[in-house]
RNA sequence: GUGGUUGUAGCUCAGCUGGUUAGAGCGCCUGAUUGUGGUUCAGGAGGUCGUCGGUUCGAACCCGAUCUUCCACCCCA
């Protein structure tokens, strides 16, 4: 066989040991809160059946999905006919299967299947990857980790109110303070496109204004009145935007220019709620042109933003009404949150913030100077261990010199050196490779010098 | 999916309008130190210049395709 060079597909990514600790620190972090707010876990297959993916994301979500061809002849099914037709009609006859895009379909396919075992309200967390056909950018990958918090059966705001807590919970955790979470309503989006005379065009009223910050407020503004915005309102409704006002008083703000909603009570209970219930300072601020995951969003949605890394957005979530429905199961509304752990790990990166102990293998190493004190190393390793310490024996017959070079590179802060003299003596040489000193222990001082 | 961009040693990058044998720093290996890493010194290994094809007397350099990287659009974690 030819030999070629390996490589992986676009989009993908190995983790090192390194990058693995780090990425576990924060999945451990987060998992931390999930269940200490009563969360609990469950998994699901990678993949999905294509029905239950298609038509939940949208045109241009089904374009990302990735099918799976079928296992065999995969052109069994097909005639010439199906060919002719094009992709599309191709799709469903030589393909069945496709890898999840999100947490969220599968989970609400999970809810269903699983409704009679299930105890509503129902708080589950799932950690794991997603894949998305998409043109690869910086933070932007074709397999990533989703860590997503949801609670289904309840229409509390409460339920938005505790997961605001927890996300903080989760960044304090991580020492990271530069976000900032913004949150906005579905409602309040869509009375304000009825308000400027789009009744009927509240989607693309969503689409452009969420490129606020991307294009600028003269774009925006063109593009309104271009889909046929009075401009007078529309000034009005800018107002909205630029105010500096807290969160009530926006409220109260769009209160008297558009009126009173669902979108007006349920943003001003979630509020009061988080005032009622938080110490310390919340970084939450409602962003009346915040508009996002809008083909199932229903309720309060949010989204966290990194302020000081240029990464886009590293968590969001919000309410959905009847997130079930379409698989039969109506009445069940349900609202979460999803943390991007590829995104979080590019910001703990770049601002340093990982903690320096994750790299840190083992307390000790065992070096030894040949076969016998080898030997006589493996029964200290065994006592070692038995104690509970973190400790490691070099396995080949090698120089000191490579042996602490080991240890050396796996960042080993003690090595234990063997010889003749040692074990006659019952009193090992152990070296501190920070310090670079060095003293002689019997192994019972060396256990209690490490626990 | 549309338009652009990148690829040279393990890593970060030089490499002139196409010209002989493609370089540096760091890292790696060996020795100075036959019982001691991280510092210092001396030496050494490592490249079909992303891949395939074309133009040319001659290609890392020009052209085409393809893969990859990053960027903008779209969308999103």
């Amino acid at each position: 066989m030819a030999t070629s060079k390996p490589s992986i597909p676009k989009g993908t990514r190995d983790f090192g040991p390194v990058q693995s600790a780090k990425r576990s620190y924060i999945i451990d972090t987060i998992r931390k809160s999930f269940i200490k707010y009563g969360f609990s876990q469950i998994e699901t297959p990678a993949m999905e059946q294509l029905s239950v993916l298609t038509g939940k994301y949208g045109d241009e979500g089904d374009q990302l999905l990735f099918k799976i061809l079928n296992s065999g002849d995969y052109l069994k099914k097909t005639s010439e006919q199906d060919y002719q037709a094009g992709s599309g009609a191709l799709l469903p006859k030589i393909a069945e299967k496709g890898l999840r895009y999100d947490l969220t379909v599968p989970f609400a396919r999970f809810v269903v299947q699983n409704q009679n075992d299930i105890t509503f309200p129902f708080k589950r967390f799932q950690i794991q990857p997603v894949w998305r056909a998409d043109r690869p950018q910086k933070g932007r990958y074709r397999e990533f980790y989703q860590c997503d918090a949801d609670i289904v059966g309840s229409d509390s705001l409460w339920n938005e109110a505790e997961l605001t807590l927890m996300l903080h919970e989760v960044y304090a955790n991580l020492q990271y303070d530069g976000f900032v979470l913004k949150i906005n309503h579905r409602e309040l989006l869509m009375e304000m496109a009825r308000f400027i005379g789009l009744a009927g065009k509240e989607m693309p009223f969503c689409v452009t204004i969420d490129k606020l910050d991307k294009i600028g407020e003269e774009k925006v503004n063109e593009e309104l009145i271009a889909l046929g915005a009075d401009e007078t309102k529309l000034q009005d409704v800018v107002g909205l935007f630029h105010s500096t006002a807290s969160a009530s008083d926006k409220v109260d703000a769009f209160e008297k220019l558009i009126g009173k909603n669902r979108g007006t009570e349920e943003v001003q209970q979630y509020f009061e709620f988080l005032s009622a219930h938080s110490s310390t300072p919340l970084k939450v601020e409602l962003d009346l042109s915040l508009a996002r995951g809008l083909s199932y969003y229903t309720g309060i949605i949010f989204e966290v933003k990194a302020t000081d890394v240029k990464i886009g957005s590293i968590t969001g979530g919000g309410r959905y009404d009847n997130l079930t429905g379409v698989f039969g199961l109506k009445g069940i509304s349900g609202v979460g949150i999803s943390f991007g752990l590829d995104r979080i790990y590019d910001v703990l990166e770049e601002k340093g913030l990982f903690p320096d102990h994750l790299t840190k293998s083992v307390d000790l190493l065992i070096a030894h100077l040949d076969e016998d004190c080898f030997k006589h190393g493996l029964s200290l390793l065994q006592k070692l261990r038995s104690s509970g310490i973190q400790v490691e024996i070099y396995p080949d017959q090698a120089k000191l010199k490579k042996q602490f070079n080991y240890a050396d590179k796996k960042a080993i802060p003690h090595v234990l050196v063997i010889g003749t003299e040692e074990i006659e003596k019952q009193q090992y040489g152990v070296k501190n490779m920070v310090s670079g000193e060095q003293a002689s222990y019997t192994i019972e001082q060396l256990i209690q010098l490490l626990s």
